[in-house]
DNA sequence: GATATTTGACCTCC
DNA sequence: GGAGGTCAAATATC
């Protein structure tokens, strides 16, 4: 596990979030760039595979992980317009409103399949009302907020163990969002169904970098064995590469970084350091 | 020493 | 009573 930050480093100031007209474009522009990986993973496939000298998977999977990628900051981006477009002057109760979840062509896995979302209301531990956001991933790590773990279970019926995480802000700034994930199935890479409970009121998403260190705590990490199952593979979820096994796979980090870069470059959240390109790889994930 | 993760126990709901 | 969700002490990591 990375270096964890000092507390103080963990909780900066909530800079001002950004414009709404920025997000905007950042998220036309993400569009953009999901459709246009969808595009080229299309393209690439038309290419009979000795022109490519049997690189034609490797390849597509680099154009599939950089689609998984640009989906889930979609996703994550859209989330949080919708909080400031809904929460903005309310309290920090969460939940208390409907996640209209903007539907996104996450995943944009081969033929067409991605994050398949659906939003419900269910009722709380205490009998309040929650509304819960269901989606199908490869990549459930990729959604820019920062988890804490607290919580793991073997559920009934299903060979993999649901891992449960709440904000990392939930104390700090009374943030109730809450995430479960589960994997599905063993498929290369494999499924995740996610279940988001309670929009973050936090305004963490990209905000809290460290200037200077090397580190960051604000990404769901997934790369304990925890959520691992024996058939994982190297294409497992994109970014969840231990530090040894980062060699293995470099086309992933790769998305990763052109993500991240996507990202600064639309001063999402201004003050990401580029210098910690570990930010974004497996090494530097909690 | 501070912080995150693990994991068994406990709580609540059905 | 069983299953899912949460708590919190122990442990790991930096």
């Amino acid at each position: 596990m990375a270096r964890r930050l000092p507390k103080s480093e963990r909780s900066p100031s909530l800079p001002p979030p950004p414009p709404s007209d920025q997000r905007d474009a950042a998220i036309q522009e993400l569009s953009k760039g999901s459709e246009l990986a969808t595009q080229l993973m299309a393209q690439l496939e038309l290419i009979p595979e000795r022109e490519l000298d049997g690189r034609r998977d490797d390849a597509l999977a680099n154009v599939r992980s950089l689609s998984m990628s640009l989906s889930s900051s979609l996703y994550a981006l859209r989330s949080e317009r919708r909080e400031h477009h809904n929460c903005g002057s309310s309290s920090s109760s969460g939940g208390a409103g409907p996640a209209a979840v903007t539907s996104v062509s996450g995943g944009g896995r081969g033929g067409g399949s991605g994050a398949r979302n659906k939003t419900k209301r269910r009722r709380g531990k205490h009998g309040e009302e929650l509304t819960e956001t269901v989606f199908i991933t490869t990549t459930p790590e990729n959604d820019g907020f920062h988890w804490r773990k607290y919580g793991e279970k073997k559920i009934l019926d299903s060979e993999f163990r649901k891992l449960y995480y709440r904000c990392g802000y939930s104390d700090e700034r009374k943030c109730q969002a809450k995430k479960y994930v589960q994997q599905e199935n063993n498929k290369h890479p494999p499924e995740f169904r996610v279940t988001l409970t309670n929009e973050h009121t936090c305004n963490t998403l990209f905000q809290d970098q460290p200037s200077s260190s090397s580190t960051n705590s604000q990404v769901l990490d997934f790369t304990k064995a925890s959520i691992s199952s024996p058939l994982m593979d190297s294409h497992v979820g994109a970014t969840i590469l231990k530090k040894e096994e980062e060699e293995e796979v470099p086309s992933i980090d790769e998305s990763s970084r052109i993500m991240s870069t996507i990202m600064r470059n639309y001063g999402a959240y201004g003050d990401y350091d580029e210098s910690s390109p570990q930010s974004w790889n497996g090494a530097g994930w909690q």
